[in-house]
DNA sequence: ACAATAGTGTCTCTTAGACAATATCGA
DNA sequence: TCGATATTGTCTAAGAGACACTATTGT
């Protein structure tokens, strides 16, 4: 029946410099031993009770990320896309702010700018720029990007990481306005970003109830609003 | 390694008295034989060079439906979504014009309004949401719902549809202000809808560069404009 | 002529962006 | 106090919706 090889795929994105910056990962079996590819697994049946669950659990055992905003991207399959025949990669994109990134990494990840890679293997490269797509379109109008900052942070660090994924200037007052009627933050009472030589800014973060998104596409639609 | 069952499913969507249906088959195999169910079918390897060949072709020999706007949903996967074990659905939707429908359909296709579904077997239930879902949140900053139309249509034709699958009235000035900037329709020249005991309207059709949708993921994402 | 809907012009109100004034820190 | 950036207030311009007027058909 199924000579099909059903794997995930996921493509964890980051805030590095400025610039998004997608984790890859030299493959330690062939096809493509050696080679930088997305962070991958099969699906394992007797171990995953879906395909959320094979990329969590992928992502955690390679690269040490415990539970990032992780959300099913597309599905990508085809006689062509791996040497070793028809298969179907489910992929995911995941993000997370730099700092929960660094310590747990596993040492064989590297960070590559979405803006300079130059060959995957596979189809990697169409799957990467879908994810970019996707987080740059939902950023848009949805409050994706605070995935990519930590815990907490302050408001104009929240405006310089939207400008960093959409690549445009914001404007100051309206993106207040937009983060305000989003209705997803909350002040951090007392706690201020100090040490710098200007007025301290007040420090944010999600409300409890937006906290752990390892959303599926159709709870990914309520966290719009 | 792979005992896992591959299917496509498609939710086959189209406008029948100004509310929208999804077209169910009866299963002619267990499990589940003889009750309604989306139409589906296996991914087969050796037939389809990806699974959107494989909706396609399975819609196609099913409902007779040829080449519809078609563009992958998400997937479903797990262990209990399906009696038979492990599966995973790389979910489709589809839109059609009633009138491409009605000549062409296999005669056990049942048309369901989707605000009144019962129950479904598997998790079809939960990818007939989706999709819905999917489809209002697009059509609100897209041209999607002109494929509910057939080839040629007038302008308060198209604004009953936008507001029928919006669930909402459309102000006439800003609807067609919208559609005017998205610069998806063409005239036909000559062309108006007459018979009516009223001023006749002109008749559109979307530009050729847009009619054949066959998307993908990637694809869709350049439709929004 | 009348009823009914198509198509268009214009006014107002909401909202997004520009500008700028004030606040608060370290040096 | 000065330089730097946070935070807030206000003005303006662009866009969305309300309203209404004209156009064109069948009856």
């Amino acid at each position: 029946m199924s000579d099909i090889i059903c794997t995930v795929d996921v493509v964890l994105l980051t805030l590095k410099n400025g610039a998004l910056h997608v984790a890859l990962l030299k493959r330690d079996h062939p096809p493509f031993e050696g080679v930088l590819a997305l962070p991958g697994a099969y699906v394992q049946a007797d171990e995953d009770a879906d395909t959320q669950e094979s990329a969590a659990r992928m992502l955690r055992a390679k690269t040490g990320i415990a539970s990032p905003y992780l959300e099913q991207l597309a599905t990508f399959s085809g006689r062509c896309r791996d040497p070793r025949g028809w298969s179907l990669s489910v992929a995911y994109y995941a993000l997370v702010a730099e700092k929960s990134l660094v310590p747990a990494v596993h040492p064989d990840v590297t960070l590559s700018a979405v803006e300079q890679i130059k060959d995957l293997p596979f189809d990697h490269r169409q799957i990467v720029d879908a994810a970019v797509r996707r987080v740059r379109d939902k950023s848009a109008y949805s409050s994706l990007p605070v995935h990519l900052c930590g815990e907490t942070f302050t408001l104009p660090r929240l405006q310089a990481v939207y400008e960093a994924v959409l690549g445009e200037p914001i404007n100051k007052v309206s993106f207040r306005r937009k983060i305000e009627e989003l209705a997803i933050l909350e002040r951090v009472e007392g706690a201020m970003e100090t040490g710098k030589a200007h007025r301290p800014a007040q420090l944010y973060r999600l409300k409890k109830h937006f906290r752990q998104c390892l959303s599926l596409s159709d709870r990914a639609l309520n966290a719009t609003h």
